[in-house]
DNA sequence: CGGTTTTGCACAAACGCTTGTGCATGAGAT
DNA sequence: ATCTCATGCACAAGCGTTTGTGCAAAACCG
């Protein structure tokens, strides 16, 4: 159907081989420029592009990655996204985007990324237990993966954000304004597999510094602006003695819903409570306060975690591990 | 490296082609029941899975359905993206996503969907001139389509919304509330290219049949929530004589910007002004005041779209093109 | 002008799978 | 016991590339 590298091999005179060494800009082949000259010309002009399924067959790569993420509903994924896939496509590479419908909550992959035989992953903060899952138990230990968006502990490649830093820096923002009753809303019990978030541990860390009682609000369920809606309205409901002065929330999607809830239960913000996000989505910056949060630079991440992946890609990596940490930045909004 | 069907062939004692034709059912080729089962059982437990690249290279056909959005930004298009996914999954395929990357506004494909050869494409509004952009000249004659999310006068397959309907709607809405200065937000200019956009149209019917004058308010760039905010702040900025004292937007994510943007030069919603939006997307649901709006079933629409589809992939469908308008639904909130 | 080197390209195997053809073997019929 | 048929499977070509080997012709050397 398509043009294919025998039409035009056929039309130049040559053999498809020949035109494959020229438009691979094959060295060892030395094809006289002539030659190549009319090739190229003549696969231009029929508007040639090789079958990626055949090319890839051939060559044992697919020069596409996989990039594994919770759901796009979060609009910080979508940052994430986009950022992949126009820094990997300088780098000559595509980008298969594997979600969890966010409707279904836990990812449940279907082996896209494996049926595909993709070069490598960019995965985002998936236990590595899943990565099984998703690649299946061989190919989860060939495909060079980079985790990305957490801290780690184990011997993996991996860039996370600084998420102590930026818990800290959001802590301390609210210490200095004044703030003395100052709530974390995760969705995270303190205390069980996650008790090690670098966002809490910082968050307690301040409070104890400066002598103020944490306290956990747990969200009931998922990291959604409703769940994060129902913790505002619980928080509001509750007399102005025991109501924090300000939250920290554990990120943007989350500081939405509990802007809503507590404004819609009549609250000030800042006045009566200030908040403070995690992300620095633009949807944040749409309240009618710009909201106060810790800017998580995914170009950078993305830029960091794709440049270790193509070096493992290229065989360019030895063995030691890489791992790095971005820095984060406050963005003072007027929420607090 | 990974498992492949000549070593679950090797295992069973019997020729890759007989195990091809066992896991895919092939009636014609007539395999011993007692094969089958040894053939399926080695299969599982050696966790084969088929190379997609070489099955589709094989069979000339990729199972696969190119989406192609103009981005993610808006999450309108996270809901099509997902809904496309799930219901393509249902019906045995998958989805390969082409987005315009929202930071270049227009649409600059790099021709994944023709390199990787789609079978067929679900198109969003997109121009069919810009269809030989994507596909290339070739493909784009042979490739089923079916646009998505716009009326079309060619003879095109395509699913919509009921745009007219839903303006209507809106419109009627806010003129049965009584308010008589009613404005269209609007990224088209009247009278241009869009100038048949039957919201737009609907609008005008609506207001010239209740007496009122149709005014139009032009967003200076993309529907963005940057676009909204400066157009809501231009509104408020109006003496309380010359404003309207109620909006009609395009789409929601433009009327959360309008919306932050009155808010922020102090007017009230809806007192001062009321805001009608359109999509139904979650975050429109977020303000302190849910936003009205019209909502657009988009997985009825993905369902009549994938349908249409798969019917032209298998041959099903005879020449007649198919059309379809999806009903929409007004949701009134308390933004009106 | 014979011999050596270089140049330029054709050739073919391989990638992993699908699918139609063909050939044994065994069962059934006479 | 022979013939016919159905059964069960192997076989091989093909999908569109890539890539290394090999061989002819042309260029160089003395």
């Amino acid at each position: 159907m398509a043009v294919s590298i025998k039409d035009v091999a056929a039309r130049v005179g040559v053999s498809p081989g020949t035109v494959s060494h020229v438009l691979n800009g094959n060295k060892e082949a030395r094809i006289a420029l002539a030659t190549q000259d009319r090739v190229r010309r003549i696969a231009a002009e029929m508007g040639y592009r090789p079958n990626r399924l055949a090319r890839s067959l051939g060559r044992g790569r697919t020069d596409t990655i996989g990039l594994l993420i919770s759901g796009l509903r979060n609009p910080f994924f979508v940052d994430v996204l986009e950022s992949a896939e126009a820094l990997a496509l300088e780098a000559g590479y595509e980008v298969m985007l594997d979600a969890a419908p966010s409707a279904h909550g836990t990812y449940q992959g279907h082996g896209k990324l494996r049926d595909w035989a993709v070069d490598g992953v960019l995965m985002w903060a998936v236990s590595s237990q899943s990565l099984e899952r998703v690649l299946g138990t061989q190919a989860a230990q060939t495909t060079p993966v980079v985790y990305i968006g957490a801290v780690r502990k184990d011997d993996t490649d991996w860039v996370s954000f600084d998420l102590y830093d930026g818990g800290r820096q959001a802590t301390e923002h609210l210490v200095s304004r004044g703030y003395r009753r100052i709530a974390y809303v995760s969705p995270y019990a303190f205390g069980e597999d996650r008790h090690e978030e670098p966002r809490h541990l910082a968050y307690k860390g301040v409070c104890a510094a400066a002598g103020l009682k944490p306290e956990f609000v747990l969200l009931h369920g998922e990291e959604t602006r409703a769940a994060g809606l129902a913790a505002g309205r619980a928080l509001a409901a509750r007399p102005a003695s025991e109501r924090p002065d300000a939250v920290f929330c554990h990120n943007d999607v989350i500081a939405v819903g509990v802007y809503c809830g507590v404004r819609r239960a009549g609250l000030r913000v800042p006045e009566d409570i200030a908040i403070v996000g995690f992300d620095g989505v633009e949807e944040a910056q749409y309240l009618e306060v710009p909201l106060t949060t810790v800017r998580t630079p995914v170009d950078a991440l993305c830029r960091h975690a794709l440049n270790i992946l193509s070096r493992r890609l290229n065989g360019e990596a030895p063995p030691p591990r890489e791992q790095a940490l971005i820095a984060t930045e406050l963005i003072i909004g007027s929420s607090t």
